[in-house]
This record gives structure tokens, sequence and C-alpha cells, in this order.
DNA sequence: AGTGTGACAGATC
DNA sequence: CGATCTGCCACAC
């Protein structure tokens, strides 16, 4: 088995494997931390395959908005909005509030 | 090897 | 201010 460096998906596996519990972050964060700064949909789609293949929290990675752009891909939906009330984020109509509260920024944590 | 698509992001109208 | 369009990178067929 390769590990989740075997591509660009598993960097963003590992990344958002480390979003502390209590946090999000969004696609372009990622993206730029990984250096593709204008690789947001790539990361999308990663994410996609996350959920699928992984074990990913990815209910922890919204939009740059704060808007849960794929909570329809889980199963079910309101799963990432429960997980992440779970965890202590309040969610108004798909939305995290208080987005820039609890927005972790890989390139401000893990300071590259 | 080429084409299409995707859970985005930023800019423009 | 809200809606619309393009640009971008990597994967699947």
């Amino acid at each position: 088995m390769k590990t989740d460096k075997e591509n660009f998906f598993g960097l963003v596996y590992q990344v958002v494997r480390l979003i502390p519990k209590g946090r999000v972050t969004s696609y372009g964060a990622i993206a730029n931390y990984l250096g593709a700064k204008s690789g947001a949909r790539t990361v999308g789609y990663a994410m996609n395959a996350a959920h699928t293949m992984h074990d990913v929290p990815a209910h922890r990675v919204v939009n740059s908005k704060g808007l849960l752009t794929g909570k329809f891909h889980f199963s079910p939906p309101d799963k990432m909005q429960a997980s992440l009330e779970s965890e202590g984020i309040l969610i108004k109509n798909d939305q995290v509030v208080d987005f820039q509260k609890v927005f972790w920024d890989p390139n401000m944590e893990l300071a590259l």
C-alpha cells in the first residue's frame, strides 16, 4: 500500500486530518498550502475521493465563504452539519457561523 | 494521448 | 449588491 503521499490527494487528506476538532478550513487554504493556490478545484475533487476511499473528516472542509458546499455528498448530507455541530461549530443556513473564528489555516498553524 | 469533469475562487458586469 | 464567467490543477475514461 502506497503512502497517502502517493499523489496530491494524499497530501490533501493529511492536511484535512490535521484539522483540530472544532475548527474548519477552506479548499483554497489547503490548495494554497500545497502550493496549488489556483487548484482549489483539485482539492475539492480530492475530497470527493477522500470520503469515498479514505477516512477523512471532510466535514471540516468548506468553501472560502464557510458554506457547506459539499454537504450533499455526504451520507446522509445532514451528517456534515451534525458532525460540525457536534464539534461545537454552529451551522446556519448551510453556512459556518463565525467562520472566521473557527477557521483553521494550515499556512498559519503548520507555518509552512 | 486527448477530452471532460469537479465538494472552488476571484473577477467582472 | 447579486448573478455570471472564466481560470486553474489533477484525476478518470
